[in-house]
DNA sequence: CGTTTGACTAGTT
DNA sequence: AAACTAGCCAAAC
């Protein structure tokens, strides 16, 4: 009972982390979105650094293509945090996005606005 | 339990 | 234009 909500409590992710994941299973392969645009879309948004946490924690959850999140500029901040280096290039260009100097080319028409699109 | 850190961003200097 | 600041908040230390 207690010991078991305090399981729970530490097993369950943070209901933020839910949503950030749920944001980001939706977006629409070939495309890619940002860490404020998530932010903005579960209503903290000058919590842009949280959904990095989430990403970080996401290897829990599978079906999640945190590739598709980069930062405001469309620079691959996050390409660290894959198992290999260049994985998360590999997998924007298995997309058909083009990457160039770890910058997404023509990121401005890739922009997936999660807010527009999941109101 | 206070401090630091981080896959960020918007604003100011 | 580059550097600095502040806000945000969950883990790690």
């Amino acid at each position: 009972m207690e010991n078991q909500s305090k399981n729970l409590k530490k097993t369950r992710p943070d209901n933020i982390f839910e949503r950030v994941y749920e944001i980001v299973r939706c977006i629409p392969p070939g495309r890619v979105t940002t860490y404020g645009a998530i932010a903005r879309c579960i209503g903290s948004a000058r919590s842009s650094r949280m959904i990095g946490w989430a990403m970080n924690s996401c290897h829990s959850q599978p079906e999640i293509p945190a590739h598709r999140v980069v930062n405001r500029n469309g620079i691959l901040t996050g390409k660290h945090h894959f198992r290999h280096e260049n994985l998360m290039q590999e997998l924007l260009q298995s997309e058909g996005i083009i990457v160039e100097d770890d910058r997404v080319v023509d990121f401005i028409h890739l922009f997936w606005d999660p807010y527009k699109e999941l109101i």
